[in-house]
DNA sequence: TGTAGTTATATATCAAGTTATGGAATTGGC
DNA sequence: GCCAATTCCATAACTTGATATATAACTACA
């Protein structure tokens, strides 16, 4: 059966990233269900950034994401129910509503560093590697490969050997 | 401001995937409106697949698009709203509906073939020109020349040369 | 100082993908 | 030839992105 989106080359570039994105997301999400991680993998760019950047108002997490306000708002509240970060008012502007790492939050993204980041990253990695030539070619190597052995096989044999 | 998604690498690889493709979309959406197009760029691979391969089941339509099939199911019932496809029952299997392009729909898709998606193309193929190195690398490229210059501006500005 | 404009966030709604599940039609084995 | 299993599609509920808009707080300036 063509794929459509490959053949369609530049031209779906955007759906065809999309896909891929998707893809890996799922992907990645099945490797923390393995290792009993209990939040989505699409939170984690934001807990990363919190710890990275140090408590930060809505906007300007938003800006460092690169997503729009609403769905850092959304995140955050949701994020907030789960006891992972705390929200509380500035001081110096009523309107802005500082973020930070609660003692929870901080403690998941330190043993996701330690356990769960570098396994997906090498897993990523994998999939990644000795990569050469056009965009669109190294996609479908890319596209190739997940659909030969989807990304938490990878995570599993990584983890099988360390052990 | 640092761009933690770009800054952790293969670790969020499928969120920037995400991104860069939904940012395609949104800027493909933008020339489409400026050509008077009614639909969603997202419907187009949907639409091209039924050119490229005629008249196909709802089933092997999601295959070949790489998508799951309830997506399917939802585009087609949204683009036979708009009169651009036309489902009828399979003889032979009663199951099985068998989506094909309306003639409204075949003659949308005769002029984006001839007049919208050559831009398109050409404006994706000029954010993608020159790539070398590393993955990572290339899509930083692609998200630094999309901000610099977003692609209906050089679909706009490939028009103008056209005249 | 009052007010007009701007900024920060929240809320509502939409889009397009996903998984899970159910019903109808078909197929296959006994 | 019938019943169980499978297949095809539709529907429901959820996720995660987007845009548009409302509201509250701040800023600037006449």
């Amino acid at each position: 059966m063509e794929d459509i989106i490959r053949s369609l080359g530049y031209l779906c570039l955007g759906s065809r990233l999309k896909r891929i994105g998707e893809q890996l997301q799922a992907d990645t999400q099945r490797v923390l269900e393995r290792l009993d991680v209990r939040i989505q993998s699409s939170q984690y760019p934001l807990l990363a950034a919190l710890d990275r950047l140090g408590p930060l108002p809505v906007g300007e997490l938003a800006q460092s994401l690169g997503v729009a306000q609403p769905g850092v708002t959304r995140s955050v509240s949701l994020l907030t129910e789960l006891g992972l970060v705390e929200v509380m008012q500035s001081n110096d502007d009523q309107r802005r509503r500082i973020v930070s790492l609660s003692q929870n939050g901080q403690r998941l993204v330190d043993s996701a560093k330690r356990d769960v980041w570098p396994r997906i990253e090498a897993a990523v990695k994998e999939v990644c590697a000795d990569l050469s030539g056009s965009l669109l070619g190294q996609l479908a190597v890319i596209e190739d490969r997940l659909a030969a052995t989807p990304l938490h096989r990878r995570a599993e044999k990584a983890e099988a050997v360390a052990r």
